[in-house]
RNA sequence: GCGGAAGUAGCUCAGCUGGUAGAGCAUCAGCCUUCCAAGCUGAGGGUCGCGGGUUCGAAUCUCGUCUUCCGCUCCA
């Protein structure tokens, strides 16, 4: 089914709604809709469980979306997660502002690097590198060009003045790589992280960030939750909250919005294990998305450009309709948090390891997950459009949500083979007001029975209940499995026994471990 | 943010060279119906994304804007 069909199945059936629609909709932003509430509910408790409550070592927490704004200065946001971009107006292509000048310094430097190797060729054993650096004409031009520009952006990147950045470009001589054009705009900065303010102070002082991830909560909290939870080494945090980030393209419908949530787990750990540790997780981590989804439909992805904070890094990627893509991210963060936290705040962030007799600050093993990406993979990977199991004509077709049983909105419906019969009507309803209470289901008897079942397909239903006339006089009814589409006729008081280990998370938690 | 395309009922779309909107499906009500989108009758639902302009008159022409899709750029 191709990604169209499933933003439009998406919206439909009440699973995902543009956000603010009825003003015509904010961009990159999306609401979740009955159906959709449940399921990512149901995705959020089968990684909590999964991370916490099977883990004797791993705790949760639940922290405050605003933070201090030293949070943001210790963990490199605020310097690293800021970019100066500039547009080239005759390619309309966009650069980073800095790195027009930084591949600007290295081109200097390769023009040195040759006038120092042609004197080295002309001198041979006589050549002192360091004396003809000191000394060659060429060649300290070309050291003062590259200080000077470094100097300069050094200076321009420090106090923030993109007007500074701008006519260092143009002092510079840059044309765009690929057209040669020096037709620039306006350097403007892009800081990823969105701002608001404090009370009624205005300026700097009040001002606060949306955390751009649920990480730093963690970090910050890691002696709270180590003096409240007597938790030794290793062990972990586990966070599912939203983040924000003012990313300058946001789409593909869910996959990258401006506010998004993550499922992140912090492991702690005697430093030096980190590579043990990165490598346990990411088989953990991989095994965890295999109970849902097929291998081929996943692979790991190497990060060759290592985040400020990273020594390792490795993506879990999703097929979806757009390609492989990140669902998950593996980091090793080192005590690059922990430390530059230690560091800013003067408080200690160190454990007392009673075997070696000493403290450190540990390292960190990184799990981050995006919720709203598991979603849609979920709903990628499970929606298609199939011919009726055990119908000839290859026109009868049906749209189905395969999802896995524990993850599906509703676990039963429970429709009467008639509505417009007292008896049935009022049997199916007493069912219903029991199972209620068990798991999540749905009373429906507004059209044919057939049309009953094609709707809880649509939203991935796995079970529906029938009462029909033997019903009346048995108490039994029939269950009708949504994939095979076969029936069988069940006691109403073993309904719960039946469908319960069915549904909850169970069988979908022993086949992650 | 730039370039291209699109926006008419919940959905899919029709609406000729400007004359104030239709279909199918869906929804709801009634009748009918003993297991995989049956049928009959009826109802509700749209100031044609939004805002200017041209015109006696704009869904239709024009400008702007918002949103979506594709490409570029970016992606801790």
């Amino acid at each position: 089914m191709d990604f169209k069909a499933l933003t439009a199945h998406a919206k439909e059936y009440g699973f995902i709604y543009q956000s603010s629609e009825i003003y015509d909709g904010l961009a990159a932003a999306y609401d979740y809709g009955p159906n959709g509430v449940l399921l990512k509910n149901n995705l959020k408790e089968y990684w909590w469980r999964s991370m916490v409550q099977l883990h004797d070592n791993i705790v949760g927490i639940d922290a405050a979306i605003f933070m201090h704004p030293k949070t943001w200065k210790a963990s490199g946001h605020v310097d690293a997660f800021n970019d100066p971009l500039i547009d080239n107006k005759d390619s309309q292509k966009r650069y980073r502002a800095d790195v027009l000048v930084e591949d600007y310094i290295d081109k200097v430097e390769g023009k040195l690097n040759k006038e120092i190797a042609k004197a080295q060729k002309r001198f041979g054993e006589a050549f002192d590198e360091t004396e003809y650096r000191r000394t060659n004409a060429n060649v300290l031009r070309y050291q003062g060009q590259m200080d000077d520009a470094a100097g300069k952006l050094a200076t321009a990147m420090t106090d923030g003045n993109m007007e500074a950045l701008r006519q260092l470009i143009e002092d510079l001589d840059i044309s765009e790589p690929d057209t040669g054009s020096k037709n620039w705009t306006e350097v403007r900065q892009f800081n990823l992280m969105f701002s608001t303010q404090l009370g009624n102070i205005a300026g700097e002082e009040g001002k606060l960030y949306l955390r751009p991830e649920t990480a730093q909560g963690i970090f910050v909290n890691f002696t709270n939750v180590r003096n409240t939870t007597r938790q030794k080494l290793p062990f972990g945090i586990a966070q599912i909250g939203k983040a924000f980030r003012n990313e300058i393209v946001a789409r593909q419908f869910i996959f990258r919005m401006r506010e998004f949530e993550q499922m992140e787990m912090q492991f702690f750990i005697q430093p030096g294990t980190q590579q043990e540790w990165y490598e346990k997780w990411k088989e953990a981590r991989l095994k965890w998305h295999l109970a849902l989804h097929p291998q081929e439909k996943l692979r790991f992805h190497d990060h060759d450009n290592l985040a400020h904070y990273a020594d390792a890094a490795v993506d879990i990627q999703f097929e979806f309709p757009f390609g492989f893509k990140e669902l998950e991210g593996i980091h090793s963060r080192t005590d690059f948090d922990l430390t530059a936290h230690q560091e800013l705040s003067g408080k200690k962030l160190q454990y007392f390891d009673p075997e070696r007799e000493e403290s450190y600050v540990p390292y960190v093993v990184e799990t981050s997950i995006g919720a709203d990406r598991l979603f849609l993979a979920a709903l990628t990977h499970a929606l298609r459009e199939e011919q009726v199991p055990g119908q000839d004509d290859p026109k009868n077709t049906r749209t189905v949500l395969a999802l896995h049983p524990a993850i599906a909105p509703i676990k039963a419906a429970i429709m009467p083979l008639k509505r417009n019969n007292d008896e049935l009507v009022s049997l199916a309803k007493r069912i219903f007001d029991d199972l209620r209470f068990h798991f999540e289901v749905q009373y429906d008897d507004t059209g044919s029975i057939g049309k009953l079942y094609r709707r809880q397909d649509a939203v991935g239903t796995p079970f529906c209940i029938t009462v029909d006339f033997d019903s009346l006089d048995d108490n039994t009814v029939t269950v009708r499995d949504r994939d095979t589409l076969e029936q069988v006729r069940v006691r109403v008081e073993d309904l719960v026994g039946m469908i319960g280990p069915k549904v909850d998370m169970v069988s979908l938690l022993r086949s992650a471990q």
